[in-house]
DNA sequence: GAGATTGCTTTGACAATCTAGGTATACCGT
DNA sequence: ACGGTATACCTAGATTGTCAAAGCAATCTC
């Protein structure tokens, strides 16, 4: 039985969560809803890629986190991106579209 | 010591393989080369990279390969497309778009 | 004949993602 | 009061694609 490709390609999913969280501070479920409806629908994070990955970025730097409660009355851990994390996020745009370009020119290759 | 980034993201590499044998037969060395030229020198794919990644497209019946000698007269191995490689081809292609678009989405958010 | 280039291959490591589970709270309909 | 659904967090295991680093051999140039 052979298993699925990836939804998101390797890579990507860090870029939209530091852009997610540049919209304003978020709990980690807001923000595969945040790109999820962002993207038109068009994409949806898994829970299991979603918070090893806010991890990750957190041990970078990038993010700071904090519990709080929020309107509803629950508990939720709220991520907001550092200046460090906004540099990252421009350094991973510059380089996402430097990939876009070159594959781009591949593409027109005839 | 930090690991560093991949070159290519994960799951492109597929998709521009096909796209240089779409171009024509290529021996493996080739296919690099003619990566390499088509995005002006912005894409390098390793060798360690590229022959599993032959072997894994073969494996799956999207490229057919023969060994022959070419003009230097050097052995080499060939691969050629299959009609089913380029039905990959368009289906990656396709994805491809639509993750761009996607993403584009997310960063035009304000 | 030494060194560079071309060409194929293998090995081991690693990082990112997914699947699949678990826990717990709040809300809603009945 | 109860069950179901949505929200919210977390972890474990497996898979996979890529890379770094080798090795081997043939050809060409100096």
């Amino acid at each position: 039985m052979p298993k699925n490709k990836a939804d998101l390609l390797q890579g990507t999913l860090d870029m939209l969560i530091l852009k997610s969280l540049s919209l304003g501070e978020l709990h980690g479920y807001g923000v595969i809803q945040r790109i999820r409806q962002l993207s038109d629908e068009m994409l949806h994070v898994e829970q299991g890629s979603l918070y090893p990955a806010l991890y990750r970025i957190e041990q970078k730097g990038w993010v700071s986190s904090r519990w709080d409660v929020h309107e509803t009355g629950r508990e939720a851990k709220f991520y907001k991106l550092t200046r460090a994390g906004r540099k990252q996020l421009e350094t991973e745009e510059a380089s996402w579209d430097r990939l876009c370009l070159a594959i781009a020119k591949i593409r027109q290759a005839t």
